[in-house]
DNA sequence: GAACCGACCGTTTTT
DNA sequence: CGGTCGGTTC
């Protein structure tokens, strides 16, 4: 306990930032602005409740976004205190969750082995369930009633409860897949990820004495991007923090970006209400952008209602505009900006000498961020077209490749031979002479006896009518998944996989796939990355390193694993920019129905989510932004016409520099027009878009189910389906001309004609 | 059983 | 455009 030493700490703090670190007791709402130094913040408080309140840090929990952020925590305390925070527990939502069920499995029906699965495990699960259900999946998208159970999760919703609220068919559809979905999980000694947030509550909530163990456990709590918290995140917090109600809780609702996943911004908007004693702290201050860039934040926002108010005041010197550009589609879109990083790169203040845009700018120092991560593909072709370094966060999961998916399938039955899904994977993988129809024939089988499919494999009753040459390859594959369970118990898992990689002969295996030293490659990184695993931090769960090995798989992200020192160009979705800052920032797409999204239009709520994801995006540049739009834009394929985006149109003229690209003023219109005058401009001449200066508005002309209509190319036909919304409204025609047929267009751009005989 | 091919379809965002 | 599904062929 060093008083000198906290001293040193709170110096360089303003008084708010102080206000925060030095709360002791009692619930505390610290409303963090973008850039407003609250990691910082939380860091130093954590620190001085250990180093100055004597708090041992066994009493504390802090939870995090993202598990990078939280080792980054963890790594930023101990240097505070020159020691480690031993006993602490930081992590993620679901990471807390998932230690906190290792350790009761047995009271939600698992053992302390279960294993995680992850959206494609559980839609798997899904489609199974459909069939034996006889629902269509056609009728109803396996991937739609996951998200629905996934919805009703996140909002506690039992099955029961579901059952008994169910109205619309969609409804009655999922609420016996979901209660079959729970048996099967149970039975496969499995969760999914959203029972990682909702089993501990289950757990805290039924039995009192686990309640009370973590309550006494954890008597300070802490959470930060509160604003993207759920239901089940919020009664969690109550429930481990509502006693002592030393809760602090950290956020900013305009940046909350996640209602789509059952996120309630009402969280921090009513913090006082659940906690009445509530201290409040606002962090306004921002070390982190230009005065322009927060000027344009600041107005970016504005528009929003559902919000607490709050302007963030720049702490750093001017610097440039921020600069909207017009191009003439997605690729060029990419070329200006891969020209614009080479123009910025290395030169101090690049080609705007005399604005110090520091020195010396590397390729790290850029990032595109974008609303859809399919816009990344022409990015990476301009970057790579010009030899630019890049990174791609988030996109695809180093642990969803297929090799790596078939080889954790392996270790996950391993781990846990209960887990069916994961035996479907691992018996596929190299092919041994067991397909489908083995399998459908032994899983039909298992069910009727309420086995796993492992442990069927080997009942020679249930095997008998399959194939010979099914049954030896099952009961070997059965075998060799036995001699590695016995491995497993001593191997480390680094050794347990080269033992696997070698008895599955999946080296040759991989010989004849597409793509053989990328995946090798993979396969070698996975080893080495499983040679690093050692058992769980704290050590006193007692999971298994194999366990333990699983479960980061199965929780890490894209962010987590960005390696932020490598000297590329940083490409993400606004989301996953969350947190973070770069010196030169390029939010690209910024067009109507792209950002915001189409489905947004007309839903309130979502399109002041979309904004929020816009002032996500702006207040992660430092020095300079740039917003680029493009006047047409590859959509699944076809070049669609496009407009600027409508978030732009309350930025006043004169806020932004505007430029256009070469080539769009090579082909037609000079400049871009000021984007509020140019929302009734259509991306002008695309071929199949005849009349497209009345139709490309938000309104696409309304049509319904049998209406006859003509098209200028296709001749009169009848609408036999509707689907979409406003732009995006799509129909599906058939043509009176046979040699037409059905067609499926979108409104918009179609130039249909109506009322034809 | 497995490989291949063509039709379809959809598309936010992610723990 | 890219991934998935269903059907066909070896």
């Amino acid at each position: 306990m060093s008083t000198t030493v906290s001293r040193d700490w709170l110096a360089g703090l303003n008084s708010a930032q102080r206000d925060a670190v030095l709360h002791f007791e009692g619930p505390m709402l610290v409303l963090a602005g973008a850039g407003s130094g609250k990691t910082r913040v939380l860091t130093t408080r954590i620190a001085h409740l250990i180093d100055h309140h004597g708090v041992d840090p066994k009493h504390i929990l802090a939870v995090t976004f993202t598990n990078k952020a939280a080792g980054e925590m963890r790594e930023r305390i101990a240097r505070l205190l020159g020691t480690e925070p031993v006993g602490m527990w930081c992590g993620t939502f679901h990471s807390v969750g998932a230690r906190m069920l290792r350790n009761a499995a047995h009271l939600v029906g698992r053992t302390p082995s279960f294993t995680i699965y992850d959206e494609d495990d559980a839609i798997g699960v899904i489609k199974r369930i459909m069939e034996r259900l006889r629902i269509s999946a056609k009728d109803h998208a396996p991937r739609a009633i996951l998200d629905a159970i996934s919805d009703a999760k996140n909002a506690l919703v039992t099955v029961a409860e579901y059952e008994a609220m169910a109205k619309d068919p969609h409804a009655r559809a999922v609420a016996p897949v979901y209660k079959e979905l729970e048996g099967a999980l149970r039975q496969a000694n499995a969760v999914t990820f959203d029972d990682l947030l909702v089993l501990p509550v289950r757990l805290l909530q039924e039995h009192a004495h686990v309640r009370a163990q973590y309550q006494d456990r954890f008597r300070f709590v802490l959470v930060d991007e509160y604003q993207d918290t759920n239901r089940a995140q919020y009664r969690f917090v109550k429930l481990i923090g509502g006693e002592h109600a030393n809760v602090m809780v950290v956020g900013d609702d305009d940046q909350s970006i996640y209602g789509w996943r059952g996120a309630d911004i009402r969280n921090i908007l009513d913090f006082e209400r659940d906690f009445p004693q509530a201290a409040i702290v606002r962090l306004e201050e921002n070390y982190r952008s230009t005065p322009q860039i927060l000027d344009l934040a600041n107005v970016a926002i504005s528009p929003n209602t559902e919000r607490r108010g709050k302007t963030l005041r720049s702490t750093r010197p001017p610097g440039e505009r921020a600069t909207v550009v017009g191009a003439y589609d997605d690729r060029d879109e990419a070329d200006y900006i891969v020209e614009e990083i080479a123009l910025r790169r290395g030169s101090p203040g690049g080609r705007a000498p005399g604005q110090s845009l520091g020195s010396g700018l590397t390729l790290r120092d850029f990032a595109i961020l974008y609303r859809t991560n399919a816009q990344s593909r022409a990015l990476e072709e301009s970057l790579r077209r010009k030899g630019f370094a890049y990174r791609l966060v988030g996109a695809v999961r180093f642990y969803d490749r297929r090799e790596i998916r078939d080889l954790m399938g392996y270790l996950k039955l391993i781990a846990n031979p209960n887990d069916d899904e994961a035996f479907r994977r691992a018996v596929a993988a190299p092919k041994r002479g067991i397909g489908d129809t083995s399998i459908d024939t032994l899983a039909a089988a298992a069910h009727a006896e309420g086995l796993p499919l492992l442990a069927a494999s080997v009942r020679p009753d249930l095997v008998a009518s399959l194939r010979p040459a099914a049954r030896t390859a099952l009961a070997e594959f059965a075998a060799l998944i036995g001699r590695l369970r016995e491995a497993a118990r001593e191997a480390s898992v680094d050794e347990l996989l080269r033992d696997l990689i070698d008895a599955i002969r999946y080296g040759e295996h991989l010989k004849s796939e597409p793509d053989v030293q990328d995946r090798l490659d993979n396969v070698r990184e996975l080893v080495e990355g499983a040679a690093e695993v050692v058992a769980d931090e704290g050590g006193e769960v007692g999971l298994t390193p194999l366990d333990h090995f699983l479960q980061r798989a199965t929780l890490v992200t894209g962010v987590d694993t960005m390696d932020s020192q490598a000297d590329a160009v940083t490409m993400m979705t606004m989301h996953n920019a969350k947190g973070l800052e770069f010196p030169v920032v390029f939010i690209a797409g910024m067009e109507d129905g792209l950002f915001p999204l189409s489905r947004a239009f007309d839903d309130p709520p979502m399109l002041e989510e979309e904004r929020r994801l816009f002032y996500v995006g702006i207040t992660r540049a430092e020095q300079k932004l740039y917003i680029t739009h493009a006047r047409s834009r590859r959509r699944n394929g076809e070049l669609m016409p496009s407009i600027p985006s409508s978030f732009l149109g309350v930025i006043p003229p004169g806020m932004l520099e505007e430029r256009s690209t070469m080539k769009l003023r090579a082909t037609g219109r000079s400049v871009m027009p000021h984007p509020s005058a140019a929302s009734r401009r259509p991306g002008a001449r695309v071929s199949f878009a005849p009349e497209a200066d009345a139709e490309v508005s938000q309104d696409a002309p309304r049509f319904v189910k049998g209406e006859r209509v003509r098209h200028g190319r296709f001749g009169s036909g009848t609408i036999a389906e509707l689907s979409g919304v406003g732009r995006d409204t799509k129909v599906t025609i058939d043509f009176d001309d046979e040699a037409v047929g059905r067609k499926r267009l979108v409104v918009a751009y179609a130039g249909l004609e109506r009322g034809w005989d």
